[in-house]
DNA sequence: GGTTGGCGTAAAAGTTTCGTAAAAACCGTG
DNA sequence: CACGGTTTTTACGAAACTTTTACGCCAACC
């Protein structure tokens, strides 16, 4: 089945290990982001949703059990720690300090690859977030992958799923054909307008919207489409 | 379940090790219950509810990997295993079986015990989840590992009852098709779709659900499956 | 007033994914 | 070593989904 690449997000500091980990992962079909610094690892993590992170504690601007306790304060992903140092207090601290695994340093990559699996096998169960987006009769729940219009389930195909679910994650703002393009279908489809025209056409058909007076998928002509919602800040 | 001591399973065939294992946890505040061969961990884990099992892969009796698969398939507890044998192979394989985490002997008391904890951590969310589900006709009881069809008991095979409960652990929400093949076969059969299909056909058999009308078992095409329960059009 | 470019719709053709059955391989047990 | 239960292989028809192709609409622009 297809399904999206989980998320990776790699902070540590040596360019090294970093490429190691980048080439090992990617080819393991996981999305790789990387951060050299403390800072810039937990800006990222806040910013986007990963799936997992790694955590080197032997960053250069803070210490390690501080950037451990930030991300764990702040976000859900699962993070496993790698670190050259083997003492065990150090190993208890990062564990209780909410990291789920810790590796040392060198370690072998195909053991890190099934604690990985591991770490994303435990947090799969623990996403519950309740995220929901009510955009007139259409209710759409982005956490159970449903969509009901007056509280009667639509079924929607794969892309009409994912073109609905990214408009409704930046609820009333414009999501550009390029990036449509290019998230649901990839970089080389980047001017295959049609194809969202096609999609747009039917997904409104299934959401019950007059595309002349659209009250959820509204057109902005020559730069994409933005979801309507209840409380809609017109810009 | 959080409030009262978690209840350990140790299953071991050294009798130094479970006595240094029994004290240190005991005075953790752990309940201890203690098994010296493969097949009395398996029966115990069956009958009774355990928080956590810890596994020594090198039991007389029966192979350690295949106690470890009917401990992952049989119950719900997360397993940790301990083992003498430091070989990458080992630890992929075991953990991939199932296992959340691999400790070496000889190991440090204390970083056990903070992996102890961070497997209950994860295990608490699976506690969460509702013991019985019910969906039409059909009613799963993930705590005794039963599934009856109108109050009548049915046989399902250790795949199928796998495959069942996995999508009962989150009612209503899908589960990628990758998800599935990774936790019931491993990551190697990530790609093996029609593992999935035969599985659910028989089990919808088995179920009396129709496939073109699904009220039990969904499929969400190109995604993965979703066990359709009572409050369907939940808030 | 005609032309052009972006948009919306419909139906076909093409591709992927699904469901099922039956045979073959596997495996612990008697 | 044969046996019953289970899993895996193999094969194929049906359904679902995506992409292609074609055409009508409207507004802006020359």
């Amino acid at each position: 089945m297809t399904t999206d690449a989980p998320r990776v997000l790699i902070i540590d500091d040596e360019r090294e290990i970093r490429r190691f980990l980048r080439i090992s992962l990617g080819s393991q079909g996981f999305a790789i982001v990387e951060a050299a610094t403390g800072r810039e690892g937990i800006e990222l993590a806040r910013e986007a949703a990963f799936d997992l992170i790694l955590l080197d504690l032997g960053l250069p601007d803070m210490d390690g059990q501080e950037v451990l306790k930030s991300l764990h304060w702040q976000c859900r992903a699962p993070v496993i720690v790698v670190s050259v140092r083997e003492g065990e207090e150090e190993k208890v601290a990062a564990l209780d300090a909410g990291a789920i695994d810790y590796v040392t340093k060198p370690f072998g990559i195909r053991e890190l690859l099934a604690r990985i699996r591991v770490a994303l096998r435990a947090g799969a169960s623990v996403e519950a977030a309740p995220a929901q987006v009510l955009a007139g009769e259409i209710r759409i729940d982005l956490a159970q992958r449903r969509v009901s219009r007056s509280g009667e389930e639509l079924h929607l195909t794969p892309r009409e799923y994912a073109f609905l679910a990214r408009l409704a994650q930046t609820p009333g703002r414009i999501v550009t054909g390029r990036q449509l393009l290019i998230e649901l279908w990839g970089p080389v489809f980047e001017h295959n307008t049609h194809y969202l025209r096609i999609l747009v056409s039917r997904l409104r058909q299934k959401l019950g919207d007059d595309p002349r007076t659209p009250s959820l998928i509204q057109t902005e002509a020559g730069i994409g489409y933005r979801l309507m919602v209840e409380g809609d800040t017109a810009a």
